[in-house]
RNA sequence: GGGCGAAUGGCGGAACUGGUAGACGCGCACGACUCAAAAUCGUGUUUCGCAAGAAGUGAGAGUUCGAUUCUCUCUUCGCCCA
C-alpha cells in the first residue's frame, strides 16, 4: 500500500479546479447567493498563519454553502497601497508598484497551494488603476453630495512616517504602524463627514443581529454618544468676551461648580498669545500628551485667568475660569464646567489649585451631611445642596429635572453630543490613491473634471524626497481645469478607504464604467458572511459603513446601509516564545529540545534557553512559523486541519509541532482506511441486512446532524473531533459485512461531510473509489437519530446510582418496574421509603428516598 | 476607573432548551511488531482508594429533585475603552 502522497494530489486537484473553474462565480437569479468574504490581506510578502486561519474558516463555510446549493461569491483581492511599499522601496531600490506585484504573486501562489475555493476572476487589486479611477469618481460624488470638506485642523503628526493620523489611528499616543509619540500639528485636510451619520451608525446596530457583541459595543463606546446639554456661562473680566458656552453631561450637579476649565485651543486663547506664562503653560500641556488617555493618567494641570464665570442657576456665586489641559477643544464646545465633588478629573484639578469642593449628590440611604473628600462620588444616589434639584434622584430623573429648568430660565439648551469626530483622509504620502482635486493660484479648490479622471500615480518618482514626494512632481501636478491653471492635490488617500468598498467591487470586478454595477450589488450584496480579525472591530468596519452610507446617500438607485450581514472575529494564532540568557529573542527553527521540556540553542546544548508564554505570533518576537514551509513538510489538508483543530476559531490558538503532526498522522490514517473501504467496497455483497448496515446508517446520519449543527454555529474544532470519531468508527466498522449499495451511499456521505475541511484529499477519495462526485451536501434521515434502545441514568437522591439500557419511549412505571429489578439499585433502595420520583422520558429517573 | 468576556484533567478543549462532566486531540504509561530504534498498531489514562466507594468544572452562597449551564458576591486572567 502506497503512503498518501500529498504533494501529487494537492497538486493534481488545484490544477483541476482552476481548470475546470471549479468556483466561478455568476449571477442566477433561480439560486439564492451567499456572499463568504474574508478581509483582504495587504501583500507585505508573504501569507502568515493568521491568513491561514482566515481564510481556511472563510473556505470551510464557502464550500459547505455551496454544496447546501447557495450561489456563493468567494472573491479575494488585495490591500495593496499602504506605506510599508514605499518604505521598502526607499531601502531596496524598488518601486512601490513593483514590490508590490512581486508580494502579490507570491502570496497568490501561496493561497492557491492552500487549496482555497476562491473564484480568481475577480482578484482586485487596490493599487491598480482600474480600481482606484473608481474611487476617485466616488469621491467626487461625495465632494458633490456635500460629504467631503477641507479644513484647517490639528492633526496627529507622526514624525516617523511623516503623515497625519486620524484619532482611530493612535494608540496609546502612538502611531498605529510606527509606534512613533504622535504631535500635534496645524494642517489643511480633507475630512469624510462621517459624524453626519453618528445617529444612524449607532443606532443601525441594532439591526445587525449576526455581529458579535462585543463589536457592536466597540463601536457604540466610538461613536460616544452623549446626552446633556449646554449652557451659557456669563463672563467678567480682563478681555472682551462675556460669554462662554460648555456642554456637560451632568447639568444636575450644576450647584457644585467651582471652575469653568478651557481647552488650550479655546478660541479665548488669542487673547493671551502675547503672555509669556501662558506660552510656557502651553509648552507644558504639549509635553503632557495630548491623546484622551494620556490626559486622564497624566497630571491636571491649569493657567488661571482674571476671568469669572458665573453659575447660572446661582448669580451671586462667581468662580475662576482656567485654561486647563484636560479639556479637548474637540470635544463640546472645548470648555467644561468644573464639579469637583462628582468627577475625579475635577476634584484632582481642584484639589491641586485649593478650589473649593461642593457636595451635590449623596448615595442613596447616606446623610444630608454626606460629604465628598478624597473621591469623587459619580454613583447613583440623590441631589443635595441644590435648592429646587434636591431630593431628586441622580442622575436619571436629575439630569432630565436640571435640562427642564436650565431650558426655561433660557440659559441652555438639551444637547446631543458623539465623540465620533469626521474622518481625516489626507496622507503626505505617495504610495495612494490620488485625492482628485486641485488648486488655482489664488488657492480656491477645484474638483478635477469626471472627464478627466484618473488622476493616475506617476510611475518615476524620487522616494528618497523628504516628505511627500508627490510635491516634487512640478509637471504632473499641472492640470488645466475650466481655463484656469491648477495644481493637483499631493495627498493621498488613508488607506482605509480603499478598503471601505472593496466588498462592492468585487461583485462587478471588471465594470469599466463604474467601481460597481447596480444589478451585481442588487444581486450580490450584502456580504452574507464576513470573517476577519477582531482588531478591525472599529476601523475599517465602521468606515465600510459610512461608505456604503454615503454612497447610498442621495442615490435612489443604492439602498444598501449594512454591508456586512453577519460577521465572524477569528482569534490570533499564538506560539510559544523563547529567549537565550541575554534576553535575546530565539525562533523555534533555532532549537531543539531531547525531552521536550528543556529547551537549547540547536547543536550547542550548553546554549539554555528559556521558554516564554504563547504570544500572538510576530515577527518582532522571532515566534513565527511560516505557512508555506508547514504545506511543504504537511501538505495543505494537514495544514487546514490543524489550524482548526485546537480552539474554537473565535477564540486565540496555540500553534503546535505536536498537534501539526497529529493532523498530517489523520491524514495518512485517512487513506489507510479509505483503501481498506475500497477494498470492501469491491468484495460485499448485493444482499440486505448484513450486519454492519444499521450501525453504518445510523453513524452516518448523526454525524451528518453533528456537523451540521457544528457549521452553523462555527464550533470548527468540534467538526475535527467528529472527523476523528469518523475515523475511527471506520476503522472498527470495516470488519464487518455490508450490503454493498448502503456502504458506498453512506461513506459517500461521509466523505461529503469531510470535504470543506479536507478538500484535496477527500477529492481523491471519491476518484479512486470511482465514486460520482456528490456536488449536494447530504441531509439527514431522522430515523436513524435514535437508537431503539436509550440508557436511563438512574439517581437516587439526585446521585448517580447506576445507567439501565430500556427501549425507547417507555414511561414511568415500567421504568420503575425495570430498575426495582437491578441489584445495584435496589441495594440502595431497601428498606427505605420512596418519598418522590422524577422522570425524564429517555433521560433519567431520580428517586428521592428518606434516609 | 468603566465595559465586555473567560476560568473544566498534566495540556488544548467537548458537553443540545439545567438531566451520565471530561467527547476529540496532545502528552504520558503499558503492550505488540523490531536485533534495536524510529514509524505504526493495540490497551489504559480526572483525583484519592486494593476495592466498595468518595470527591470533583476558579472561591463562596442561592434557586432546583438535579447546576459546568441560571442568580448574587468575590478572586484571577484576557480584550476593548479611558
Amino acid at each position: 500500500m502506497e503512503r498518501y502522497n500529498f504533494k501529487k494530489v494537492e497538486k493534481k486537484w488545484q490544477d483541476f479546479w482552476i481548470k475546470n473553474k471549479s468556483f466561478k462565480s455568476q449571477i442566477n437569479l433561480k439560486l439564492k447567493k451567499f456572499y463568504c468574504l474574508e478581509m483582504f490581506p495587504y501583500p507585505s510578502g508573504k501569507i502568515h498563519m493568521g491568513h491561514v486561519r482566515n481564510y481556511t474558516i472563510g473556505d470551510v463555510l464557502s464550500r459547505y454553502k455551496s454544496m447546501q446549493g447557495f450561489n456563493v461569491l468567494h472573491p479575494m483581492g488585495w490591500d495593496s497601497f499602504g506605506m510599508p511599499a514605499e518604505n521598502a522601496a526607499r531601502e531596496n531600490n524598488l518601486h512601490p508598484k513593483e514590490w508590490t506585484e512581486k508580494n502579490i504573486s507570491v502570496m497568490k501562489s501561496q493561497l492557491k497551494s492552500l487549496g482555497l475555493s476562491i473564484d480568481w476572476d475577480r482578484e482586485i487589486s487596490t493599487c491598480n488603476e482600474d480600481y482606484y479611477k473608481h474611487q476617485q469618481l466616488f469621491f467626487i460624488e461625495m465632494y458633490e453630495k456635500g460629504l467631503i470638506y477641507r479644513k484647517e485642523n490639528y492633526v496627529n503628526w507622526d514624525p516617523i512616517d511623516k503623515t497625519v493620523l486620524a484619532n482611530e489611528q493612535v494608540i496609546d499616543g502612538k502611531g498605529w504602524r510606527s509606534g512613533a509619540v504622535v504631535e500635534r500639528k496645524k494642517l489643511n485636510q480633507w475630512f469624510f463627514n462621517i459624524s453626519k451619520f453618528s445617529e444612524n451608525l449607532l443606532e443601525s446596530l441594532n439591526s445587525l443581529k449576526n455581529w458579535p457583541n462585543k463589536v457592536k459595543i466597540m463601536q457604540t463606546n466610538w461613536i460616544g454618544k452623549s446626552f446633556g446639554c449646554e449652557i451659557n456661562f456669563k463672563i467678567d473680566g480682563d478681555i472682551p468676551i462675556n460669554k462662554i458656552k460648555c456642554f456637560t453631561t451632568r447639568p444636575d450637579t450644576l450647584f457644585g461648580f467651582s471652575f469653568l476649565a478651557v481647552s488650550i485651543d479655546h478660541p479665548i486663547s488669542k487673547f493671551y498669545e502675547a503672555d509669556p506664562s501662558f506660552i510656557k503653560f502651553k509648552d507644558e500641556c504639549s509635553r503632557t500628551g495630548t491623546t484622551e488617555e494620556s490626559i486622564a493618567q497624566g497630571e491636571k494641570i491649569g493657567f488661571k485667568t482674571k476671568l469669572l464665570a458665573t453659575n447660572p442657576l446661582n448669580q451671586n456665586e462667581k468662580v475662576p475660569v482656567y485654561f486647563a489641559n484636560f479639556v479637548l477643544m474637540d470635544y463640546g464646545f472645548g470648555a467644561v464646567f468644573g464639579c469637583p465633588g462628582h468627577d475625579q478629573r475635577d476634584l484632582d484639578f481642584a484639589l491641586k489649585y485649593n478650589l473649593p469642593v461642593k457636595t451635590v449628590v449623596k448615595p442613596s440611604g447616606e446623610s444630608d451631611n454626606f460629604k465628598v473628600e478624597k473621591e469623587a462620588f459619580t454613583g447613583a444616589g440623590v441631589i443635595i445642596n441644590s435648592k429646587f434639584l434636591n431630593d431628586l434622584k441622580a442622575p436619571d430623573q436629575s439630569i432630565v429635572e436640571a435640562i427642564k429648568i436650565i431650558e426655561e430660565k433660557q440659559i441652555g439648551k438639551k444637547t446631543i453630543n458623539f465623540r465620533l469626530k469626521d474622518w481625516g483622509v489626507s496622507r503626505q504620502r505617495y504610495w495612494g490613491c490620488p485625492i482628485p482635486m486641485a488648486y488655482d493660484k489664488d488657492g480656491n479648490v477645484h474638483p478635477i473634471p469626471k472627464d478627466k479622471l484618473p488622476i493616475k500615480l506617476p510611475e518615476k518618482i524620487n522616494l528618497k524626497a523628504k516628505g511627500n514626494p508627490l510635491n516634487y512632481e512640478n509637471e504632473w501636478r499641472k492640470i488645466k481645469i475650466n481655463g484656469l491653471e491648477c495644481l493637483k492635490e499631493t495627498d493621498t488617500l488613508d488607506t482605509f478607504v480603499d478598503s471601505s468598498w472593496y466588498f462592492l467591487r468585487f461583485c462587478s470586478p471588471n465594470d469599466k464604467k463604474y467601481g460597481f454595477d447596480y444589478e451585481d450589488i442588487k444581486y450580490w450584496m450584502p456580504v452574507d458572511q464576513y470573517i476577519g480579525g477582531v482588531e478591525h472591530a472599529i476601523l475599517h468596519l465602521l468606515y465600510s459603513r459610512f461608505f456604503t452610507r454615503a454612497i447610498a446617500y442621495k442615490n435612489k438607485n443604492f439602498s444598501l446601509s449594512e454591508p456586512f450581514e453577519s460577521l465572524f472575529t477569528q482569534g490570533m494564532v499564538c506560539h510559544e516564545t523563547y529567549k537565550d540568557k541575554n534576553n535575546n529573542w530565539i525562533s523555534p527553527e533555532e532549537i531543539d529540545s531531547v525531552d521536550g521540556k528543556n529547551f537549547f540553542i540547536k547543536n550547542q546544548p550548553d546554549k539554555k534557553v528559556v521558554v516564554g508564554p504563547p504570544e500572538s505570533m510576530s515577527k518582532s518576537k522571532k515566534n513565527t512559523i511560516d505557512p508555506a514551509k508547514m504545506i511543504e513538510n504537511y501538505g495543505a489538508d494537514a495544514v487546514r486541519l490543524f489550524i482548526l483543530s485546537d480552539s474554537p476559531p473565535e477564540k486565540d490558538v496555540q500553534w503546535s509541532e505536536q498537534g501539526m503532526h497529529a493532523s498530517f498522522k489523520f491524514i495518512q490514517k485517512f487513506w489507510l482506511v479509505n483503501n481498506r473501504i475500497k477494498e470492501k467496497i469491491e468484495t460485499c455483497s448485493n444482499d440486505n441486512n448484513q450486519e454492519g448496515d444499521l450501525d453504518l446508517t445510523r453513524f452516518t446520519n448523526q454525524l451528518i446532524n453533528k456537523v451540521n449543527f457544528n457549521l452553523e454555529k462555527f464550533n470548527y474544532n468540534v467538526i475535527i473531533a467528529n472527523m476523528h470519531e469518523t475515523y475511527n468508527f471506520l476503522n472498527k466498522i470495516i470488519e464487518k459485512k455490508f450490503n454493498k449499495k448502503i456502504l458506498i451511499e453512506n461513506y459517500s456521505k461521509i466523505l461529503i461531510i469531510m470535504s470543506p475541511v479536507i478538500p484535496h484529499i477527500i477529492n481523491e477519495c471519491f476518484d479512486i473509489n470511482k465514486f460520482k462526485i456528490l456536488e449536494k451536501w447530504p441531509s439527514v434521515n431522522k430515523k436513524y437519530l435514535q437508537e431503539e434502545t436509550v440508557s436511563i441514568v438512574v439517581q437516587i437522591n439526585g446521585k448517580k446510582r447506576g445507567i439501565v439500557e430500556i427501549g425507547k419511549d417507555i414511561e414511568e412505571e415500567t421504568v420503575m418496574d425495570l430498575i426495582s429489578k437491578e441489584d445495584n439499585i435496589n441495594k440502595h433502595l431497601k428498606n427505605k421509603k420512596i418519598k418522590k420520583f422524577f422522570f425524564v422520558k429517555n433521560r433519567l429517573i431520580n428517586i428521592l428516598i428518606n434516609d
